[in-house]
DNA sequence: TCCGAACGTGAGACAAATTCATAATATTCA
DNA sequence: TGAATATTATGAATTTGTCTCACGTTCGGA
C-alpha cells in the first residue's frame, strides 16, 4: 500500500467537513482533486473507504478504521512540526550533557533544575557513564555539551570556560597525613586512593600530582558515588582528591580533614565543550550563565 | 510543513542502512533521489536533519527526533495495511451488532464467545441501546448486523431468518392468572406489565396481544435487565411476556408460573438484518450459523 | 597527496496530483 | 413523482513534483 499522510489528512477533513466539497475547500484544493485522491487510495488499498450509496459521503467500516489512525497519527505529526518551528526560532532544542568529570553531578543538578523551569521546551538529559569518548560524541551530535577540564583544539567545537576550582586533598583526622599542612605526590605512596571509575587522565589526583611525579599509590579503590567515597574517607578506608565544591559540603564535620594539594594548592579550570552552531542559541547562553554562577554558590556554601 | 510518510520511511531507512546509498538501494531508488528528497524535507522543515560534516551521513539531534516519530508511526501504518489486506481476503472484518430485541443478550453472548475464538481478526461489539434507529444505522454502516423480528423490504439489506421462539407469559404462582391454562389480552387489564424500556412495537406483549385487542394494562413498569424483571415477577410485583429461551432458564423454580399466550400460543421469528455486501463474508456465514444453533440449545436447556 | 567511497547538484524525463468542464447520481421539496 | 438542488464522479489537459542520469564535490584513509 502506498498510504501517505496526505490521505490521512483528507480522510479527517472529509469526516470533519461532513462532505467532499466542503473538505476540499478546507484543504485549499478542488473537489475533483479530492475525489481523484480518494479513488486512488481505495484502488491502492483495495478497500471501500466510503459508503458510496449515500450522498453526503460517509465513512464505511474500513474508513472509520482509517479515520481512527488519522486521529492518532496526525496530531503527533503536527506536534513535531511545532517543535521544529520552535527549534528554528531558538525556543526549543536539546541539551544532552556528557560529563567527563564525575563529581560535576553535584552542581549540574541544581543548574538543570533552574534551567528546566526557564526552558521547558528544551529536552535535557545527563549521561554520566558514556559508552564512548565524549568529544567525538559531541561532534557526532549524540550529545550537545561536554563538561571537561582538558580543552582540545577541535574544528567545530568551542570550549567555553565555566569556573575555576581547586582539587583538594581529603582524609580522616586519624590518617597520619592529617598532620601535614599540605600534601605532595610522595605522600600517596603508602595510601589507598579513592577515585571515580574513569581513566587516570581524567582524575585530578593523577594529572596534577601522581603522574608527573611518577608516584603510584599503595592501592586504588574505585567508587561510583561521591557520598560513598566520603563515607569511606570518614572511616579512614582511604584518601581522596576532590573538587573544592564537594569538600565544602563537609566543611566543619569532625570526620574530615582537608588539605591543599602541593604547597600552593592547585587550580584547574572547567570548560563546557559545545558545537559552534549551538553557541548562538539563547538557551545555550542561558545554561552557560547558570553553569558559571551555580557552582560558585556551592563553593562558597 | 509538508511532511509525508515517504520522508519518515526514508529517515528510518537511512538510519538502518547507516548511509544514503545503501538506504536508497533498500528503497528501490537511486541515491540521488534520496538526496533530493532529504534536501527538500530539510528546506521545508527549516531544520538540519543530518550532520553534514561527517561522511556516512548521520542523524542530527532534530533528525533523531524525527526518527523517533517514524519508529512510532510507521509500524501503525503497516499494521493498518495488514488489516486491510486481511479485510480484502475476508479474514478480517467488523461485526457490530445492534439488538432491537432486548432479551437477545442471553443467547448473543454465548454466540459471540464462540465466534471470537474462531475469528479473532473480526472486531465484535454489541450495542444494546442505540441512540438511533437500528436499520438506518445498518445502511449507514454504523453497525453491521441488526437482530430484529420485523423484516422490512429495504434495498441493500437482507433479513436472514434465525430461529423461531414463543413469547411466553410468566407470573408469580400467587398471581390470580396463574390459575388459567393460558392468557389472553383482556387478562392484562388489571395487571402491572413489566417490559424493557423500548417502544411498544418491539414488545411481543403489545404486538401479539394488547395492541390488536386494544387493551391497556393497569400499569407498565420498564426494567432494563432480564434478571431484575424476573425478580419482580417472582415477588408478584408484575407480570411479563418473555421469549421462551428466557423462561426456560427458570423452569421448575417454584417462584414462577409460565403460561402460553393465547390458547394456541404464539410463534415469532427472529431475523438477522445484514447488508447485502456482507452476506458473502465467510465470518458472517459462520456467525449466522452460530446464531441459529446456539439459541436452540438454550431453548431446550 | 592520491584514491575510492559517499554525498550533492542540475537538467531533463517521467509520473503523479491537480484543475477545468461536465456528467452522473443522490436528496429535497413541491 | 419529478423537477430543482446539492453532491460526487469522470476524463483530458495541465501543472507539479519526483526520479534518473551524469557529473561534480567532499571526505576519509593509506
Amino acid at each position: 500500500m502506498h498510504l501517505e499522510l496526505r490521505h490521512l489528512r483528507s480522510i479527517r477533513a472529509i469526516h470533519e467537513a461532513g462532505g467532499l466539497a466542503r473538505a476540499a475547500e478546507m484543504m485549499n484544493m478542488t473537489q475533483s482533486a479530492l475525489s481523484h485522491q480518494i479513488k486512488g487510495l481505495e484502488d491502492q488499498a483495495g478497500v471501500e473507504l466510503f459508503a458510496r450509496r449515500s450522498k453526503p459521503l460517509r465513512l464505511s467500516a474500513a474508513g472509520q478504521r482509517l479515520l481512527r489512525l488519522a486521529l492518532k497519527v496526525l496530531p503527533e505529526i503536527d506536534a513535531l512540526g511545532a517543535e521544529f518551528r520552535a527549534l528554528r526560532e531558538g525556543k526549543a532544542g536539546r541539551l544532552h550533557i556528557a560529563m567527563e568529570c564525575h563529581a560535576c553531578f553535584e552542581w549540574l543538578m541544581p543548574c538543570l533544575e533552574h534551567f528546566r523551569g526557564a526552558w521547558p521546551q528544551v529536552d535535557v538529559d545527563i549521561r554520566a557513564r558514556l559508552a564512548f569518548e565524549a568529544l567525538p560524541a559531541l561532534v557526532r551530535e549524540e550529545v550537545d555539551l561536554v563538561i571537561s577540564s582538558d580543552p582540545e583544539d577541535l574544528p567545530g567545537v568551542l570550549f567555553q570556560p565555566l569556573f575555576d576550582y581547586a582539587p583538594v586533598f581529603i582524609c580522616s583526622p586519624r590518617n597520619p597525613l592529617a598532620q601535614k599542612p599540605y600534601v605532595v605526590a610522595e605522600d600517596f605512596a603508602d595510601q589507598t586512593l579513592l577515585t571515580y571509575p574513569v581513566e587516570r587522565t581524567r582524575l585530578d589526583a593523577f594529572t596534577e600530582l601522581l603522574t608527573p611525579a611518577r608516584v603510584e599509590p599503595l592501592a586504588i579503590r574505585q567508587v561510583e558515588l561521591t557520598a560513598i567515597m566520603l563515607m569511606l574517607v570518614a572511616s579512614n578506608r582511604g584518601v581522596a582528591v576532590l573538587p573544592d565544591w564537594v569538600v565544602r559540603s563537609v566543611r566543619g564535620q569532625p570526620d574530615f580533614v582537608t588539605r591543599p594539594v602541593t604547597e600552593n594548592g592547585a587550580t584547574r579550570r572547567l570548560y563546557a565543550a559545545i558545537r559552534e552552531e549551538d553557541a548562538t542559541q539563547p538557551w545555550m547562553a542561558h545554561f552557560l550563565r547558570l553553569a558559571r554562577t551555580e557552582p560558585v554558590k556551592l563553593q562558597r556554601a
